[in-house]
DNA sequence: CATGAATGAGCTTTCATTCAT
DNA sequence: TATGAATGAAAGCTCATTCAT
């Protein structure tokens, strides 16, 4: 096997990004070392290169391809729910989602908050254009089918609320642990800086939704 | 005088900061060195380790001295506005601080995404606690003179509300610009994933502080 | 008191001293800092140069003066013991000498080991010369007063003995602990690497001083 | 051949190692870098931690391998000279040993004395502990093939007298030079202090062994 | 394509020493 | 004399990346 197929090299990308994603739960991103990402792939420290043009890249397409599972599976559970054609309806639909993102893609929450900052500084461009061009689609394709059902809302309109929620919950997470800190409780009572992700992502989507209504009903 | 006054002291760490906070608007956080920041500040690179002992920890300061700034005067503006009393007029000054927060304080919302997973790996744990026991107090001031004449609002709702405000502005950042690439424009139309910052941010608060209105009256 | 006097002075440095000292019974000599023994001797890190020239010459000074103060109580218990006067007294009365050596004043051994390698690199010549002018001196006394009891000995041999029994007992230090590692026992049984300090001291210096009455005997 | 074999890392362990040895000919520990060493031996400065952790270990690898040629060494000796049967053949046999000890192997005399104080505290345990296993088991097959020509040593009494051997040596070593100061003769005649390191320590080894003789022919 | 040895710029940090007050 | 803030050279070490095999 000297000359890999596509769908090979695509496979041993997957597994290389999948090491890295172990290692992202439980160590922050300037605590992983390439080195590391080599060991826990199985592959050599050169390997890597051959798929990611440095480790930046590695984490962006973590974050990418994630949002990208993150965005089909909403899909796939919008279209499963056939029933849901109200704004009501999608409203819990949508909460339904923050629980989806907070407990299943914590990973993905964390990675925007880097994305800037760190990743894209040192990222490739050409890979991370693609990446994006897809996760585009996706959530186009995401606002389409929601706007065909939820009359209110275009597709655009739709689809930016995925980058609403994203930016809700991601900015809680930014705000959280603030009576923590690195994972120790301090000796100090910070009642306010106290924040239960889900309920507060919950309350503010909630009330974000309400007032789009009323304005969106408003403007019709 | 050799032996420094405590507010010499504290003066000379305000140069430090100052210094580290001038090249973090054009830098990210990686690409400034301990050696530029002692260069900045004008004083030797030993020197920035008797005042702050990581480089983490001077991001650190920023980051909390900076916030205590900006609900200070916060503060001031509310208590100069006498004329504030309905949930209404409070609503308008709240979103007043956004601007404020968005436009003089951009440092602060790209801090508060380095945080957790950069800054408070390595910052010292007494110097934030310290840090955090000022802001706390700060932000609980504020809460105070906002629930004495916001009747719906309690200290700590009136104090949460600016843990809000931060996320979202500093979640909506996160989600920014992925219609360019560092600094760049890409050569693609991303709409639905463009944002206007301060829009945004108007939108979602004044959303939301409808929806806690409703709340409050509710089960008032 | 802004001229001290030469007393005033030495009290000073022997506080400084003093503080070095205790630190050096925990801590090896590269671990412990200028700003360890100023805190310890609660004088300000300016006022140590005062009076040591650099690090290395605290503990060189703690070397010479240990060892004036080591053989001066050896001269004080030799002058009390009346009784000794043949060579056995005087070999038993060496061996109880190794025991105060190896157990009251370990620091001296282990000081011993650094001298060559790293304290006279960096210390200060006259203070050094200063020193062991002074330690030559005591240990000549030392000398003389066996020599007058002991007729075997002259006075160089006498006082050469003390040559001889640190450099046995530093050099068994050296060869110590090969079945621990940093205070670890090796979880290895290395018997042929075990030494018994003090019995093995014992040893080679018994066997020493009977090889050395039979020489002096056999010259006479 | 990209992927080297264990004895070609050995080899480049050794390269490292030799020329921080020859550095350490004319250097005190102190004194040499890690960027001399990796100048001297040609390869860069990250190469020497591939192959050592710090540069404490790269000394205890000289110390412990040196030590092993050397004890393999006198095993050659020992059996190459078939004719040592008796007591007194051994002693001066070992005699000899000091003497290459003292001129050829100067070095090994030096690290015995950093070992304790500096070595252990930096150096890597496993690496350190590996070393040792090895020696001790080379002292091992010495004090075999001794004990099975000199008839009043059993297997570790023998090995037992290189350890001794080296605690005198190493001692002597501590204890020498005091009329000098850092390589210059000082302006005073200190006789008492002044040592001859092989003549005195061949007199210590000698009467070392003739009072473990008469001690092993009572015991028996 | 895979390997992992080699690279070396770059980093943060230390700490003995100086010196203005 | 005492102070301790300031110094800055120098250190050990890391690690993403390269490239010979």
């Amino acid at each position: 096997m000297y000359v890999l197929t596509p769908k090979e090299k695509e496979a041993k990308k997957q597994l290389i990004a999948a090491a890295a994603s172990k290692l992202f739960q439980k160590n922050d991103f300037n605590q992983i070392s390439m080195a590391q990402i080599a060991h826990e792939s199985g592959v050599a420290k050169g390997t890597l290169f051959n798929y990611f043009k440095t480790k930046e890249n590695i984490f962006m397409y973590l974050l990418l391809s994630g949002y990208q599972d993150y965005l089909k599976e909403v899909l796939q559970r919008f279209q499963k729910a056939e029933n849901i054609t109200s704004w009501n309806d999608f409203a819990a639909f949508l909460l339904e989602q923050n629980h989806l993102l907070i407990h299943q893609r914590p990973d993905l929450l964390r990675l925007n908050a880097l994305r800037g900052p760190i990743l894209e500084a040192a990222a490739d461009r050409e890979q991370t254009l693609a990446g994006r061009e897809k996760l585009y689609e996706i959530n186009r394709q995401l606002g389409q089918a929601i706007s065909e059902r939820i009359i209110l809302l275009d597709v655009k309109q739709a689809s930016h609320l995925f980058i609403i929620q994203s930016a809700i919950i991601s900015g809680l997470m930014n705000m959280m642990n603030l009576d923590e800190f690195h994972h120790d409780q301090l000796p100090v009572d910070f009642k306010g800086f106290q924040i239960d992700l889900e309920q507060e992502a919950n309350q503010i989507m909630l009330f974000y939704l309400q007032g789009l209504q009323q304005k969106l009903e408003g403007t019709k």
